[in-house]
DNA sequence: CGGTTTCATCGTCGATGAACGATATATCCG
DNA sequence: CGGATATATCGTTCATCGACGATGAAACCG
């Protein structure tokens, strides 16, 4: 059993990434990541993520300056490279960081 | 004076980046980064060169399975924000990283 | 059941990006 | 001077992005 928190978004077990920081394969990684995370609204959602150490919903969009389908849009952008999670809570969605994929962002970036 | 080496792009002085990882201006910054290497080129010509420790020159372009007037392009969004500089040597251009930004990169990614 | 809320998806539109060939510019070599 | 070389820039074309409002789908509430 969990704690008490939103129960939501697990953090996944510790595993080390194995995987090359080098290499046609690794460029490729990098730059989605890197192309995902290059508009300042996505920056912010994945700052927003890290603050609250527990996942939140679509609260995201009434602290953006936004409106709500561009926003889902932009959690689209993030959730497609694995940069953060959704998951379905009864009629929310409840979204969060994906540690092990920001884990490796920073491996690729420190590879450079 | 300098060894042999190309002998263009000094390595800048080493001082420490006072500016603050977080905030709008950060956000703004680290957008604006992982956006230009937001591209498979663009990652690959950084990788390049890192590799080379001294800087190369359109011999870049010979690497890269594109046009000369696009290599020069993603060349000159690299050099926007900063992440490789370039110096005219003669008829041709002297390209290297710029240590200090890929630092700050480095330090705007960690900051998350 | 029917309305409400929450979110995702669709269609559209203007802006930006990526690629190219052609051209301009600047330097070097006869 | 005149040609060759190296690179940047321009103009064009097609694709993708970013934003929006409207609509659709799912779950909850009465």
């Amino acid at each position: 059993m969990k704690p008490a928190s939103p129960a939501c978004c697990p953090p996944p077990a510790d595993e080390p990434d194995l995987r090359p920081v080098q290499g046609d394969a690794a460029d490729e990684e990098l730059a989605a990541l890197t192309k995902a995370l290059g508009h300042p609204i996505r920056v912010q959602i994945v700052r927003l993520l890290t603050r609250r150490e527990s996942c939140i919903c679509g609260d995201i969009v009434k602290e953006l300056p936004l409106a709500q389908s561009t926003v889902s849009q932009h959690l689209k952008v993030l959730k497609e490279v694995g940069l953060i999670r959704g998951e379905i809570d009864g009629p929310r969605t409840c979204y969060c960081l994906e540690p092990r994929t920001l884990r490796r962002l920073k491996a690729l970036i420190g590879g450079l």
